[in-house]
DNA sequence: GTCTATAGAACGATAGAC
DNA sequence: GTCTATCGTTCTATAGAC
């Protein structure tokens, strides 16, 4: 399994023999594993061997396996967050932007966030788990900007406030996850457009 | 925390000294346990201790725990789809036997159910956990019949197949999971009716 | 020479194989 | 019951930057 990597000398390397940081090469590389396995099935050397380091170096940028824990998922919803801001704010219409968005998240695989969190809840400091929380509910809320802004432009109209709608097509973009079951039932027809009709539209007959 | 409770004679009790075969009784006991603290925690003492008996008559009944875990979430989720499927078949309109439905799931407090199926997983066998699977298909099953009945009548329309729908409903209904977070959002209106009203009209503005 | 960033080795604990 | 592998973690040696 293990790659025959190029053996590296130890001690510091020389300049630019990285192209991005190794702190943030480590952090990329924890993200997509603890996304793929949840966190106690991760080791911190596979962190490292796909970071193409040693677990000691791991361990040089970050005190422990939960603060390295924290920082990637933070990070990511971080990105994640920028990433959905910059959809929702382009020069399309709303629903055109919903369905973009809603395109990308489902495409991504991963754990159920959810359970990936409370499977890590046990070995998180209060501080830690806080951290958390604040950079999902960062994703969450620039859902709600842009539910804020197609409210007050009258593209949409709900008595929901945006942060409850954007939870609940958060919600409903979730069903991604169970593709296995789930795709057959979409008759060739993509899953994401059909959410954001169904979002869009409800289901009460207009007849 | 031993509740004292009376001492029982051993040996097999006078039929009708019982009002539900003692099966049942445990079955029960063992539901409520896993569905309030998840696998592991759940301990068989815990559940024989709530049922009344001891370890052993757990055992005379059921072989060890997962087996015990697998027909009580199954026995479980049974009642669900019968309680579901008479609630959705009340002589009233479509959409107000959906709120009543929504007002009785979004109540009930449990773990997250994905959460606890993970974290037991590891213990169940491939046939028990396909046992599980199925009892938890029955619910769906149960609201897509539902919806199905309704999209016939033309009291509802989608694109959407009525499984695909029945899904996307228990995806919203499980917002009620985040009480804490969403319930100061209301203004005072109840979050299950707000959900319902999302999921007929949908966000698209009629202006 | 001192500081930084890495590898390598090893510790105590634990889980699984035999 | 013992042996081995692997876990998270810590310690030390060292190459190169400054």
């Amino acid at each position: 399994m293990n790659k025959s990597k190029p053996k590296r000398a130890p001690g510091r390397p020389k300049f630019a023999d990285q192209a991005s940081p190794m702190r943030d090469t480590v952090l990329n590389a924890a993200s997509l594993l603890f996304m793929e396995f949840g966190y106690e099935p991760v080791s911190i050397n596979q962190i490292a061997d796909k970071a193409g380091v040693t677990k000691a170096s791991v361990y040089y940028y970050f005190s422990n396996k939960a603060q390295l824990f924290t920082e990637a998922i933070s990070e990511m919803m971080k990105r994640i967050s920028v990433y959905s801001s910059r959809i929702l704010t382009e020069e399309t219409d709303f629903k055109t932007r919903l369905a973009k968005l809603a395109r990308v998240k489902m495409s991504s695989t991963h754990v159920e966030f959810e359970t990936m969190m409370r499977e890590a809840l046990a070995s998180l400091s209060k501080e830690q788990h806080e951290q958390i929380r604040q950079a999902e509910f960062g994703i969450h809320l620039a859902l709600a900007e842009a539910f804020e802004q197609a409210l007050k432009e009258k593209v949409i109209e709900s008595p929901l406030s945006p942060l409850l709608l954007a939870h609940s097509f958060a919600a409903l973009l979730m069903l991604g996850n169970r593709e296995a079951e789930l795709t057959r039932e979409t008759d060739g027809e993509e899953l994401p457009k059909l959410i954001v009709d169904l979002f869009w539209n409800g289901i009460g007959s207009r007849a």
